[in-house]
This record gives structure tokens, C-alpha cells and sequence, in this order.
DNA sequence: CTTTTTCTCCCTCTAAAGGAATAGTCCGGC
DNA sequence: GCCGGACTATTCCTTTAGAGGGAGAAAAAG
């Protein structure tokens, strides 16, 4: 079946938890047209370790230490525009997948998904050819539909995240409790929610904000 | 060192991530001392599994589809008081390593541990010895500190963090408004919040709801 | 250079939230 | 039987949030 003469595909895991690098890494040298040529634990690594082994296809978890996944997705893409990136996390928000595929990452999947879906995937992204599932597809379709917040909203929705009041958060960003207020007026609009903390429920149900 | 006449530690593996199962079966294998017997990707699964194969340890995720870690701690004990069980999870909430560890398990790790922990805890958990790393143990000593919050306040507290109305609250509870905001403010004081949304943010950060 | 978006600030008004204190009922433990 | 915790409910009062507007300056997009 597959091409024994064929370069394997080099990839390169990025993943916070030991345990994962390591089922990654069997799941992977167990094929024979793949094998792992690096594992980075955070961000930081991430970047270094692709700049040092131009890899095939770098698997990507979203949380990571240091420097998030979408970060890394941004550095590495700005540098390599080729790049094939493959996000695999828990995190099934529709602004991550967002975030993820529309600064190029070539594919999205779910830790829960099985073995065989990983390794189609990882082999799609090798070929350039992006991997979707079909519901991360249709998360995506969903998320473009939606209103984006201006990055002043995402500061304040973090602050109401945290549980400040508007005077508060007028204090932190030096603005007016009214102009907070307008913000969080508008963030409540966007998000489709009647109360602060039901926003703060939306968003990070959406993944738009890490608590 | 290992005595080779010894009976290898039989271990069950219950995670719904089939990459960490995969990372921690082939660590263990790899272990002359230890074996994987079965592994579950629910909870169901994993009392299922646990009532069929007795093993000496049963590694644990905490959140996992149909009954989560906590369920299956309580009911596998309560029909073993024996058993030895050891949860291995990212969540680092004092409410979720409390639950756990009050309730019998005899082992809490963090899935960003090194190999060799993890290995270790195994081992410990199975002569029966708790394992507890000085983290995880020093948030259970915090935990006990604090005040519990009733069941009521609980549900109360789940309905607050999805953006509900304390009058929105009574109705589903079929209790007035007045009440309602009793138990909020009974809620407020325990956790040391202000508001409802800092309330909701302690109570995510400590592991108290599940959003 | 326009146009649009973003950010800022202002107003009024109503509804909701939160602080403080009190109290009856029920249930389980001692 | 008594006591304490849990759940329920109440009243009074203050503060905060949120709905509904309008409007100017700056920055980005066209």
C-alpha cells in the first residue's frame, strides 16, 4: 500500500503532557511512513524546535505554557507560510477553531477522536490537503455568522470574566464607568446575552476567553 | 532491583482521550513490573471493567463521558473499599482533588507530570500506599479550610454560572425570589466574591461547577 | 479624501443585585 | 427532647447593572 520507497513524513509533536507526547509518539513511529523527529512542551519549544527541524507536519495542542497554540500557529506561519499545521486539543470552542484555521493551521481535530482519524489526519496535513471533521467544520460555518468583538471588548469581557465591576474595570483601563458600561452593553449585544454573567458563560463556551 | 518472581501490578486505564491511553498503556508495558489488563473510555466502562478484571490499580481521568471520575470513585469504592485508585487529570481545582481524596482515592496526579511520577504514583497506590505530590496535597489542606457550600447552594451556584436571574433561579427551584437571593448571598459570603460573576469565577477556578 | 469602525463620553430611567438582619420549619444527631 | 444545620421566606435599604438613546474624535479602510 503505501510507497516503501517514499521519504517518511517528518513531524514534530508540541503537547504540555508528557503521557499525550508519548501515545502520540508510538501511535506515530508505528506507521511506516511516518516517524516523530521532535516533542516540544510548550510554545517557546514549539517554535525553536520547528526553525531547527523544518518538519513535515507539526502536531499542535491549544494550551500549552508560555506561548498558546493560536500563537504559535501565527509565529510559525509568519516565518514558514508553508507550514503544516495541525491542532489537536480538547477544546472544541468555535473561536478557537476559528482563530486556528483562518491563520492557516491546515487542520483541526479533537483528542477524543480514534486512532485511525489522527493518522489520516496527520498524513492529509503532510500532502497540504486540510483536514476537517465535519463538525469542526460546522463550528467554524457557525462562528463566521457571528459578530466579532473589538479587541477593547476582549479586555473588558476579560475583566467581567474575572468578576470586576464596571467602576472597576473603568479604574483598570482608565476609562469612565460609562464607556465601560458602553463596552459591556456591547458585548452583551455580540454575544446575544441579557446579563454579564451569562456573556461570561457564552464566551467561554465559545472558547473566546480562558478562565 | 524489581523481583522478577513478583506478580505484575495489574492496571485499568480509564480516559476518553484514546492518545492518553495509548501513552499511558505503553508506558506501563514497557514497566517489567506492571501490565495493562483493560482500558475503559467512559465512565460506565470503567466500573464495568473494574467489577470484571479486579485489578490492583485503576488509573483514573476525572472528566469523562456518562459519569465523571468522582462518580466512579464513589461507586467503585463503595463495592470495594479496597480498591486502589489513582486519578490522573489537568484539573488542579482544590474542590476536584478534595472530592477525591476524602472519598478514598489514594492517589491525585497532574497529567503534566513527568513519566517517572507517574510511574511512581502507580506503584505506590498499588501496595496500597497514598501517593500525593506536595502541590496537590498542600490544595487539599487549603480546601479544608474553607467553607462547603450545601447542595442547594450548589444548584443554586450551577444556575448563577449559566447567567441566570435570581428570578429566573427561583422559578426553576420553585422557591421565591427572596430565597433565591438568600442562598446567592450565602454563596457570595463563602466563596469571598462580590458579585455573582466573581463568585462564578472562584467557584470554575476551584473546580467547584463544570461550565 | 471620504466613509466606516472603534473608542470614548454623556444622558435618563428601570430593573436587578447585593448588604444586613430576622425568623419559621423541618430533619437528623446527640 | 434539645440543638444545630439547612432551607425557606420576609423587610428595608443602597448600590450596581442594563436598556435606550445620542454624539464627538481618532483611526483604519475604502
Amino acid at each position: 500500500m503505501v510507497a516503501v520507497l517514499k521519504r517518511k513524513i517528518r513531524v514534530i509533536l508540541a503537547d504540555d503532557h508528557p503521557v499525550v507526547r508519548d501515545g502520540l509518539a508510538t501511535m506515530v513511529n508505528q506507521q511506516p511512513d511516518m516517524e516523530v523527529v521532535a516533542e516540544a512542551g510548550d510554545g517557546e519549544e514549539a517554535i525553536t524546535l520547528y526553525e531547527q527541524h523544518q518538519p513535515d507536519v507539526m502536531v499542535l495542542d491549544l494550551r500549552m505554557p508560555k506561548r498558546d497554540g493560536v500563537a504559535v500557529v501565527q509565529r510559525v506561519l509568519e516565518a514558514h507560510p508553508k507550514a503544516c499545521l495541525l491542532i489537536m486539543t480538547t477544546y472544541d470552542g468555535d473561536e478557537d477553531i476559528f482563530q486556528c484555521l483562518s491563520q492557516g493551521a491546515k487542520g483541526y481535530l479533537l483528542k477524543d477522536a480514534r486512532r485511525q482519524e489522527i493518522l489520516s489526519a496527520i498524513r492529509a496535513v503532510a500532502e497540504d490537503r486540510p483536514y476537517t471533521s465535519s463538525s469542526v467544520a460546522a463550528k467554524a460555518l457557525q462562528r463566521m455568522a457571528k459578530p466579532s468583538l473589538t479587541q477593547r471588548e476582549l479586555d473588558v469581557l476579560q475583566l467581567v470574566a474575572q468578576g470586576r465591576s464596571n467602576k472597576d474595570i473603568a479604574r483598570r483601563l482608565s476609562i469612565t464607568e460609562g464607556t465601560a458600561k458602553t463596552h459591556v452593553k456591547a458585548i452583551l449585544t455580540k454575544l446575544d446575552a441579557i446579563s454579564r454573567t451569562e456573556a461570561v458563560a457564552v464566551a467561554h463556551k465559545r472558547g473566546m476567553i480562558r478562565l
